[in-house]
DNA sequence: GGGATTTGTTTATTGGTTGAATTATTTGGA
DNA sequence: TCCAAATAATTCAACCAATAAACAAATCCC
């Protein structure tokens, strides 16, 4: 027999709901009253009133005092995510450097690290070694503003199984990497609670949770390879094994150029960071002619670019939409917005100590519970 | 302020456990017991038996005599979906035919109708009419059954808005057609409540609720135009405005035939009914390009082909299996299965019938509520 | 200063699940 | 044949969380 879903019961509902004003909260431009929550959400006052005091003393939202005064009536207590409340860090090795950031439940980055240099001849043990450096670092400089570190998110350039072993990261000459086990490892930072995604998709959420994200959008990383994060309805589709996204070994040219990964004409041999530099005219034809595909395919009508897609998008902006205005079916009866990514390179690393975060905001019941 | 999401109240509770035991008993191979579904949910025996009475009071489901003896112990009541209880009815309008079909709760179909003919010279009115004559002979035969109908689907090969309008259905050259308002205009069908969605969706969905149909998969289906239905995690995915799936329009061969939709090298140009006719190694080797790029972008590993491709699969496999081979970047890793369509033509039809029923599976406080 | 108004809390009630005890119905062994 | 063991289903008191309505708090406006 197979069982879909699970019950629910009365400590589910609390959950849901403390989740849902939680989100009220963090969604809202200013700082809600509970009976704006109660308007927002349908929940009663009381019920709003009993959820926040659960929320506030776990230390995830504050009390303001009434900023303006407006008309008649008793003044509200203004709600906003606690800023010293628990924090994310967020953690990524790239190609060509290592960086850290500590982000805290509001969403502010409170402190950054970032080191250059060239990870390819490094071991999988020795980059995580060095990444457990700028981890400490940053842990160090979160304490000290009194922040406490609820887990880390890791992102890398490769396929991440769901256990979070790196399977294959071709420019890292990564294989079956266990990165979770190599990072607990290392001392003063063994109960430290990490998960490992692929760098595109982290970007894309930290691109969806920036301000002005979109919900259903393409996140396009243009690096030494391509990839790309699918956000649908405000959720990150990881595809059936989590490795979704693979756009670069598209076919754009069936009898094209020969491609590393055996086939002819994929995207990354006409789009790829040398490609760009090289025939830029081409990048962006070839780069319309895949995005179509996806857009007829899916019905997205956002495209975020990010990577070297992001920093050349002056120059590749043009031609790419000549070819979407061209092959897309649904063009005529509405637009398709084309963008830069808002948070350029920092993207994926946001987006990992986002991700921190956003598991406490949709679940803070499990915080709560934890931290009694 | 934006608030995302609903309030749960204790009624939301029971809704979820309700339904939660009905797709218990609706995806379980055998006649489960009260308890084997304690067991598979999580609930209580005392919860499910409560749960259960409701169930079977409004005639969802139906008691069974335990058939074997197993073991010591109080014989176990089996439970089953009602074949007497509310049925679906499905509609299809397409370009060389109409039908209609009744399938009951446990997913039998119960009657089936099918009338050939062009329609493509006829008004909408009058091709929703000639439906509507079918709709009532179906109508008429499940009351002779004791069947009553809770609602109808119609599937149209076509773009759908979610009021149901048909915004374009180029083969029945359709434009902006208020098919609910057309089909409830005629006698005896004003108070039936019709949902509209585009064939291939619904065929799509036919295939997921197929015996041993996968959770994930892209449905391909090739009529004269070439359509597709993404399911993702046992759920359809419609995109953004609900005009996901036209594979038909992207690009093959970048510099190809010219389509009517203005681009060039459309997959439609080189795999459509016609072509198949043609040269069936062409229509597979497109074919075959156009699902890698899918299978790379979504991490999809099953692939249904529906309509014209079902009929054609013994000829196509071969050529769209090489493409796969050398163009999917985790061939390597896993394999990606290829299959006809299992219900064949009637699949948009059985689907249509089958989102009615899914509806009440999923949602039967709803129907409990109006029936008490 | 008093009524109007809005915010937030208190309290009794209700709906729904739980867990333990109870009843029901079979198999198997003395 | 009769009784213990085993499994299925029901009954009932307790509990948890949301609700509705009354109440208290704090401001504005006249």
């Amino acid at each position: 027999m197979t069982a879909s879903g699970t019950p629910v019961r009365q400590s589910s509902v609390r959950a849901h709901n403390l989740a849902l004003v939680l989100r009220t909260v963090a969604n809202s431009a200013d700082r809600p009253s509970r009976a704006a929550i109660s308007l927002a959400t349908g929940l009663t006052r009381a019920t709003v009133s009993a959820l926040v005091d659960d929320l506030i003393a776990g230390g995830l939202l504050t009390e303001h005092d009434p900023a303006p005064r407006t008309g008649a009536g008793r003044p509200a207590a203004g709600l906003a995510l606690s800023p010293s409340g628990p924090a994310g860090l967020g953690l990524e090795i790239n190609v060509d450097y290592l960086a850290a950031c500590v982000v805290d439940l509001t969403g502010d980055v409170r402190h950054r690290f970032v080191t250059q240099g060239d990870q390819r001849p490094l071991s999988p043990s020795a980059s995580l070694a060095s990444l457990g450096g700028l981890a400490l670092q940053a842990l160090e400089a979160a304490s000290a503003d009194g922040l406490a570190i609820a887990g880390a998110a890791l992102a890398v350039p490769g396929l991440v199984a769901p256990n979070g072993i790196v399977r294959v990261a071709p420019n890292l000459d990564w294989q079956d990497v266990d990165a979770p086990a190599l990072f607990n490892v290392l001392p003063g930072l063994s109960d430290l609670p990490i998960t490992v995604d692929n760098e595109a998709n982290l970007a894309a959420l930290g691109e969806l949770w920036a301000d002005g994200g979109e919900q259903s959008f393409l996140y396009v990383s243009g690096e030494i390879g391509i990839g790309a994060g699918i956000v649908l309805g405000g959720e990150l589709y990881r595809g059936g094994r989590g490795w979704s996204g693979e756009i670069g070994h598209v076919t754009v040219y069936p009898d094209g150029r020969p491609c590393r990964c055996g086939a002819n004409g994929c995207l990354e041999q006409y789009a790829g960071q040398e490609q760009i530099a090289a025939d830029a005219d081409l990048a962006a034809s070839a780069l319309g002619i895949a995005l179509a595909g996806v857009i007829n395919l899916l019905d997205i009508s956002v495209i975020v670019l990010g990577g070297t897609y992001a920093t050349e998008f002056p120059r590749l902006r043009a031609g790419i939409e000549a070819e979407l205005a061209r092959r897309v079916l649904t063009a005529g009866l509405a637009p398709v917005t084309l963008r830069a990514a808002a948070l350029g390179p920092d993207a994926a690393m946001r987006g990992a100590a986002g991700a921190v975060i956003q598991e406490l905001i949709d679940d803070p019941a499990a915080f709560l519970m934890r931290t009694p």
